[in-house]
DNA sequence: ATCAAAGGACTACAATTGTAGGAAAGGAGT
DNA sequence: ACTCCTTTCCTACAATTGTAGTCCTTTGAT
């Protein structure tokens, strides 16, 4: 499932994990782009349609996210593994080591997840 | 510069590095998804407009790329790490590590990596 | 009970993307 | 020079995405 910028904010919202209603997104999402409501409504439905979004039109806080955050992230990551990287995964945590800059602690996270990997 | 599936698989053809006819790419994607030439060309003049491929229409071979792999991959990257990782680019690689199988070299590469990074 | 604000359903419309068709022109073979 | 295949250029058209407007209903506030 390919999730468009817009879409993916939406779901940011929804993916705080209660329930809202129109006008709690609405008005999350206007401090970031100042979407009308009615744009964000249309988001909704069509996003409902797609399943991304559930709709429970009997409670008074009828949206909520219908897929997990973290299906969509291991969806693109596994986007970027492929179409960059063919699945090179070595290559490309490779290239993303090589331009971050990770704490010490992060460091010794990592390394110990590389010295734990079964091979 | 955000590229679509069909344009990513257009790029592939033209980072191969030379310059290429109409008839070069359409084969050379045949095989992939069977699209008509006119399909092609169009793909390659809209590409031509947005900046990612160029056309020397003087010449027998007139397309390459206008733009290179790595800067493609790069924003990728960024896109991925931005967008779900929030710029945690330790998470990021943990995660492609954890669900990665990587050979004993890549992680000795991985991990010489690690060791000679710059705080 | 009334009235304004919010929400729902439907519609709209331009831009982008996917996928070509047709007509015209250029080049390669005979 | 004539013909056929390829390439170009222009046009088309449906689906998706971005961004609402309208009109009707519901509900909360006084």
């Amino acid at each position: 499932m390919k999730l468009s910028d817009a879409e993916w904010t939406v779901l940011e919202i929804l993916w705080q994990g209660r329930s809202f209603t129109l006008g709690d997104i609405t008005s999350a999402l206007k401090n970031i782009n100042g979407w009308s409501s009615k744009t964000v409504y249309t988001y909704l439905t069509r996003m409902e349609a797609k399943g991304l979004v559930a709709i429970d039109r009997s409670v008074s806080a009828p949206y909520s996210a219908a897929i997990p955050r973290e299906d969509c992230v291991k969806s693109e990551r596994h986007e970027l593994l492929n179409r960059a990287y063919k699945g090179a995964a070595g290559d490309l945590i490779a290239a993303f080591l090589k331009e971050s800059r990770i704490s010490a602690e992060e460091k010794e996270r990592l390394r110990s997840l590389l010295d734990n990997m079964e091979v």
